[in-house]
DNA sequence: CAATAGATCATCT
DNA sequence: GATGATCTATTGC
C-alpha cells in the first residue's frame, strides 16, 4: 500500500496519522506508537529551519522517503518526509511497539531488555531495526523496509512539547498512543 | 529515585 | 571549532 495520507497534510497532521502505522524492515515488525513533527518554515528546532543544504534538501522532497541522521555522534535517528506541496518537514519516529522480531532485535541491543523498551526512544528503534545512515533518501512506500499506515486509527492520542529540543518548545508537536508502554521517557 | 557526565562525529560556521 | 531531535552508567541523596 503506498502512503498516499502522508502526502499534502501539514506536518503535523502527518504526524498524528502516522501513529498506528506498522514499520517493517526484513523480518522486524512493529507499530508507531510516538512522533514528532518537524516543519522547515516557521520552527527554529527543525534542521532545515532557513537553512537549505545538501543535507536538508530532503525536507523537500518526495513525501515517504526516509530521512536518517547521526545525533551526538553516535545514534542514528529515522524521520519520514511528510510536508504539503511547496513546503518542508519531516516527522521524527520516537518510539515503536515490536510485534516481530524481538529476539533479533535483543541481539542488536541489551539481551535481557524488556520487550516494550526495545524501541523505546528515537535511537534505540534504529538500533532495534538496525536502521543507519545507509537506509537515509530510502522510499518507504514499498520494498522490503517500508511503512504501512493503520487501517483504523489507534484508540486515544495525546500531544505535548517536543523532546530533547532547546528552541520552539511551545509547540505541541509530539504525538503519542496514550498510556501505551513501549512510549519514551 | 534524580541528576549529571561522557561518549563521539557529520554538518555547518 | 562548535553544535546537537540521545542513551547509558554512575554518582549522590
Amino acid at each position: 500500500m503506498p502512503l498516499p495520507s502522508l502526502f499534502n497534510l501539514p506536518t503535523p497532521a502527518a504526524a498524528r496519522a502516522l501513529l498506528g502505522a506498522r514499520l517493517i524492515h526484513g523480518a522486524i515488525v512493529g507499530t508507531i506508537v510516538e512522533t514528532e513533527a518537524y516543519a522547515a518554515e516557521g520552527d527554529r528546532a527543525c534542521h532545515a529551519c532557513l537553512r537549505r543544504s545538501a543535507r536538508t534538501e530532503i525536507f523537500w522532497g518526495e513525501c515517504g522517503r526516509a530521512y536518517v541522521y547521526l545525533c551526538y555522534g553516535l545514534h542514528w535517528c529515522l524521520n519520514v518526509v511528510a510536508h504539503e506541496p511547496g513546503k518542508g518537514g519531516v516527522v521524527l519516529l520516537r518510539a515503536i511497539s515490536l510485534e516481530k522480531g524481538i529476539e533479533v532485535a535483543r541481539t542488536r541491543r541489551r539481551r535481557d531488555d524488556p520487550a516494550e523498551r526495545l524501541a523505546s526512544g528515537p535511537a534505540r528503534l534504529t538500533q532495534a531495526f538496525g536502521v543507519t545512515g545507509a537506509m537515509n533518501g530510502a522510499n518507504l512506500q514499498h520494498g522490503n523496509f517500508r511503512i504501512e499506515l493503520a487501517k483504523r486509527p489507534p484508540g486515544r492520542v495525546a500531544c505535548g512539547s517536543r523532546v530533547g529540543i532547546t528552541k520552539a518548545v511551545r509547540k505541541k508537536w509530539r504525538f503519542w498512543v496514550e498510556g501505551h508502554p513501549a512510549i519514551s521517557r
